[in-house]
DNA sequence: AGCACGCCGACT
DNA sequence: GTCGGCGTGCTC
């Protein structure tokens, strides 16, 4: 028997199967999908691999090594998973490796320990250097980071000729947490008769006893009986040597805490849309032969949550299973109360917050067959669920499906693939849907579904654009428009809440003028120019385009053109001074980075304790109370200056998301956003709540400057310490892609990167708009090979397809 | 990633 | 003459 292995080298080199023998103690536990560990390269290193084939005879000319070890004792992925990693790591231009790792828990990936062993204790005689390496001992744990240069050479050097070993040993991560339990081994009956025969002192010894008369024959755990009991360790220390009980251990879940107790809820009432929506997407949900996948489109407030809910609960009682999606920052304990209540103990939840412990348990529950429900973030879409009847991608524009790091993949497209693999349902749902995803609704690839009523019917709330250009000149400061302040006075006299947003997006700066609101745009992309300090020069970072940063508006001839940006901190500041009585709430980057902090802050507000909410971008999603009656958005246009060309679409969609948080409960909300662009197309259908509108202007935008949905994207990127040397690669990468580059198809670039050092890393990218991808696929796998080269010279080379952000 | 092979310069 | 620098190819 011989096994295929993708072995734990990422590189292009090693991104196939090999071939290795099962030796015949392994012949009959080895299977597709487990891991082993194998040797692998010239020092027959230890590595880990992933089977993912298996074949009965071998005709090739290598002589094969055999397998070392068995990692799993069944597969922790099946056939589907395989496949799905394959096609994954395909049309990311990832590592299947790196593909397969990102499928499980964290825990399950090898750790590797290196020790080096004295072979020849004659050297610690004449090299004082090892004698202190190596103190007393014959193997000591090696970490290339912790050893002196020296003492790595002189290793590396007795290495060779063999008087130390260095070996690799992999690891295994993933513990599973056992606890002390205990298991009734009599009858009912003979409990209550030893009971009878106690001593009455003995109270403790008849507690227990008591309990055990009921208690199932199963495992307890040890400190469930105490708690239950309050009997101590020694009464069942004792009742053990008694022959009352049998001790051992059991695995126990780490389950994540919620704050407080879940009561189970009834599907709600739909509406008249509701209803009509659900009764369509049931054809599919009930019709296990095609694939469907539904667009819903549905404003702030319309119901969609309930929608899921009860399609998830048509689908589990056809005994299939479902998956829903949602953004990390909108997957907070409110929304998996929700979902647990419907479900209770089917429901497993993934998140980034999770300890990997937690995790694992989780993925476990769930590849066991327990769970049935996963609700989670982006990496949920790999979650191992069988039998899948439905995935849902909640708010599914929203930037954080797509991953930012190898493997780039996006859980949009996995969802897609593994529904039609499933034949299961797919609904995209949004308030503001990617041009993406209502594109392929309007061509008839998605199904599209609307829900334009509130469920409570009340109106989507006024929406009014505050010319800061004139509010400055009528004596407001450029923080706070007067329209605004007087706003907040008002609801801070009633007793209502308000959400203040801080569009702060990166750091990005651009200059604007602070008399006509112009800022300065490429010639070539209609995109807003990047200020450069060090060069001094406005730079467009999707083409490369530049310019000198103008000493007056070009516009309108003002000397106040400048640098844009404020910080949460200063605008809490100036709120203090303002409204010295106000109670505000920041929320931020800086405030939420510890664990929990978010709930907690999110909780306060809810309790009203504090009358302001302030924050960036992460107030807009999912934050759901029913006081809120004013929204204020404190600078609308700085997603609007992103060197990107979603600007607008993002502009919009957050406007319109943060817009909805206003006045859900029986009080009017009103909404109020500042801004040096009120004429915007983005905030004008944003204004109206007019989604279609945008979608129509935005379409047309884009068939113009050939963008996506009309265009694909693929940007390279080229990392190297010196910025000669990245721009050099990329230019040279430039030069050998053109001739594979058809008619169709606009490469932009190279240009500087808009943050221009990483990590001491200048970064060079080429920007690829094609509609034909054949031979474009096929000149950048050997791209991939040649990146591998690069690697040598320390210069990184990034493929990124349909990236979703520029920045 | 890590190891060997191989070709160049600077030393015992 | 050899030790060791790192550029290149390969790992079942």
């Amino acid at each position: 028997m011989f096994a295929q292995i993708i072995v734990d080298v990422p590189t292009m080199q090693t991104n196939q199967p090999y071939t290795y023998a099962i030796p015949d103690k392994f012949v009959a536990v080895v299977e597709a999908g487990m891991r082993v560990v194998v040797p692998f390269g010239k020092g027959s290193r230890q590595v880990q691999g992933f089977v993912v084939g298996l074949q009965d005879d071998y005709h090739g000319e290598v002589d094969l090594k055999e397998i070392t070890d068995v990692v799993d004792v069944a597969p922790v992925l099946n056939a589907e998973m395989l496949e799905l990693a394959d096609w994954v790591a395909r049309e990311n231009f990832a590592f299947k490796i790196s593909v397969l790792q990102a499928m499980l828990p964290n825990v399950m990936r090898a750790k590797y320990v290196k020790t080096v062993q004295l072979r020849d204790p004659a050297l610690l005689e004449t090299d004082a250097m090892l004698r202190d390496f190596f103190t007393d001992r014959f193997e000591v744990p090696l970490d290339d980071n912790h050893v002196t240069p020296e003492v790595l050479t002189a290793l590396h050097k007795y290495a060779r000729l063999g008087q130390v070993a260095i070996n690799y040993q992999v690891g295994n991560r993933a513990k599973i947490k056992l606890v002390t339990a205990v298991k009734p081994i009599l009858s009912a009956e003979k409990y209550d008769e030893i009971r009878q025969g106690l001593r009455p002192t003995a109270k403790k010894q008849a507690r227990l006893l008591t309990y055990l008369m009921t208690a199932s024959p199963n495992w307890i755990a040890q400190k469930e009986i105490i708690d239950a009991t309050a009997v101590d360790y020694t009464t069942l220390k004792k009742a053990e040597t008694n022959g009352w009980i049998q001790k051992g251990e059991i695995e126990q879940y780490r389950l994540p805490k919620l704050t407080s107790a879940i009561t189970a809820t009834e599907p709600l009432p739909l509406t008249e849309q509701q209803a009509h929506v659900f009764t369509t997407l049931s054809e599919n949900l009930t019709d296990d032969a095609k694939s469907q996948t539904y667009l819903l489109e549905g404003v702030t407030g319309s119901g969609k949550t309930e929608v899921y809910l009860q399609a998830m609960a048509t689908v589990l009682a056809q005994g299939k299973t479902a998956l829903m999606l949602v953004p990390e920052i909108t997957l907070t304990p409110q929304m998996v109360r929700r979902v647990k209540s419907r479900f209770g103990e089917a429901v497993a939840v993934l998140h980034s917050a999770l300890s990997d412990g937690e995790r694992y348990d989780e993925w476990r529950r769930i590849e066991r067959g327990e769970a049935r429900v996963v609700v989670g973030a982006r990496s949920a879409i790999f979650a191992p669920l069988q039998d899948i009847g439905l995935i849902i991608l909640d708010e599914e524009h929203d930037a954080s499906y797509k991953q930012e790091e190898n493997p780039r993949y996006h859980a949009r497209d996995v969802a897609l693939w593994r529904a039609s693999y499933h034949r299961a349902t797919v609904v995209l749902g949004s308030a503001t849907p990617s041009l993406e995803s209502r594109a392929h609704a309007q061509q008839g690839q998605y199904t599209l579904l609307r829900l334009t009523q509130r469920v409570q019917t009340q109106p989507l709330p006024p929406v009014s654009l505050v010319d800061m250009r004139e509010s400055i000149k009528s004596g407001s400061d450029d923080l706070f428009s007067n329209e605004l302040l007087e706003a907040l006075r008002q609801r801070l006299a009633r007793g209502e809440q308000s959400v203040l947003m801080l569009n702060r997006r990166g750091y990005a700066n651009y200059v604007s003028c602070r008399d006509c609101g112009f800022t300065p745009t490429c010639v070539n992309c209609d995109l807003a120019l990047t200020m450069h300090k060090v060069t001094n020069s406005l730079i467009c970072h999707y083409c490369g385009y530049q310019e000198p940063i103008p000493k007056t508006c070009p516009n309108c001839g003002s000397q106040r053109i400048r640098p844009f940006g404020a910080g949460t901190q200063k605008v809490e500041a100036m709120l203090k001074e303002y409204l010295p009585t106000a109670r505000v709430l920041r929320m931020d980057q800086d405030t939420t980075r510890k664990k929990g902090a978010t709930d907690g802050m999110l909780e306060a507000f809810g309790n009203h304790e504090a009358d302001i909410l302030l924050g960036t971008q992460m107030i807009a999603k999912g934050l759901d109370f029913p006081d809120i009656t004013l929204v204020g958005v404190l600078n609308a246009d700085t997603t609007l200056a992103l060197p990107d060309y979603r600007a607008a679409e993002r502009t919009f969609q957050l406007l319109t998301q943060v817009s909805g948080r206003a006045g859900r409960a029986d009080k009017p909300g009103e909404v109020i956003v500042q801004t040096y662009n009120p004429e915007h197309y983005a905030l004008r259908f944003a204004q109206t709540h007019d989604y279609e509108g945008f979608y129509q202007y935005e379409m047309a935008i884009r068939k113009e400057w050939q963008y996506s949905p009309y265009y694909y994207t693929i940007q390279l990127k080229v990392l190297h310490e010196s910025q000669t040397e990245s721009a050099r690669v990329a230019y040279e990468i430039a030069d050998w892609l053109k001739p594979y580059l058809d008619l169709q198809t606009v490469m932009l670039g190279p240009s500087a990167g808009s943050v221009a050092r990483l990590n001491n890393k200048y970064v060079y990218r080429i920007v690829i708009k094609y509609r034909q991808s054949a031979k474009l696929f096929e000149a950048l796998d050997e791209l991939m090979q040649a990146g591998q080269r690069l690697q040598r010279q320390k210069v990184t080379l990034l493929i990124d397809r349909d990236p979703v952000n520029f920045v």
